[in-house]
DNA sequence: GTCTCTTATTCCTTGACCGGAATATAACTG
DNA sequence: CAGTTATATTCCGGTCAAGGAATAAGAGAC
């Protein structure tokens, strides 16, 4: 049981359904039967959708009576964060060559013959 | 060939290999070739890979002579930063929290006397 | 204890994806 | 034109994940 929760975290959001109770459990808090009322799957379908999120860490359980609440654990969210950061910054750069370039043009340049490499 | 790129942009980070490619070409765009011998895929395996990923919008190609230069596309980036905002800021809350508790907590005060045997 | 409610797990089938080998396509060279 | 290089695509076998039905497990209530 290592830290092997990287490779999973991406697998486990790559499912829409997880992802949509991933945003369920945003709102809140829930217990199963909501989720799986509100995802429309079947009742053992959610159970092991919220186990693969419970095993990326997405999730956590706490016990009330019979029934099971989950709750989203902000932990992962950083990690995803960290890994977006590069790109961001990427993405950041693009901006400003766009900005650059918009105001460069003349409004009647169709397109800079990008430089041979 | 619809947008359907939302949902497969998920999907194609979701692979190891994938996400390699994209840090590659974080650092600069690259020719197929490149990617194969960096990644220790078959070419067919690597180009596949490139399909998927161009395909989700996340890599453009640019002709050059017999080659083809792939390059990152920082579009959908931000889109998985926007689907990311909304729980960032509960992870910034759950952070808050940690801060006001281990403010709340005297300095000399072991949270957990670190249980060793 | 039994019964009930809620959730988890197993069994099984179907479908998707990954990988390599072989083949096809495209672009340059002579 | 044939030949070579670089990349894409098809074909196929193996593996893995998803979904439902049935079943098990755990926690009250009686």
């Amino acid at each position: 049981m290592g830290t092997m929760s990287d490779a999973s975290l991406w697998t486990a959001l790559a499912d829409p359904h997880r992802r949509a109770i991933v945003a369920l459990l945003l709102e809140r808090p829930r217990p199963v039967g909501e989720i799986v009322e509100a995802c429309g799957l079947s009742q053992p379908s959610t159970s092991k959708h919220l186990r693969v999120l419970r095993e990326a860490g997405l999730v956590r359980v706490r016990q009330d009576a019979q029934r099971r609440v989950y709750a989203l654990d902000p932990a992962p969210i950083a990690e995803l964060d960290a890994w977006l950061a590069p790109y961001r910054r990427l993405w950041n750069r693009s901006l400003d060559e766009l900005g650059r370039r918009l105001d460069r043009t003349a409004p009647d340049d169709p397109e800079e013959p990008a430089p041979k490499d």
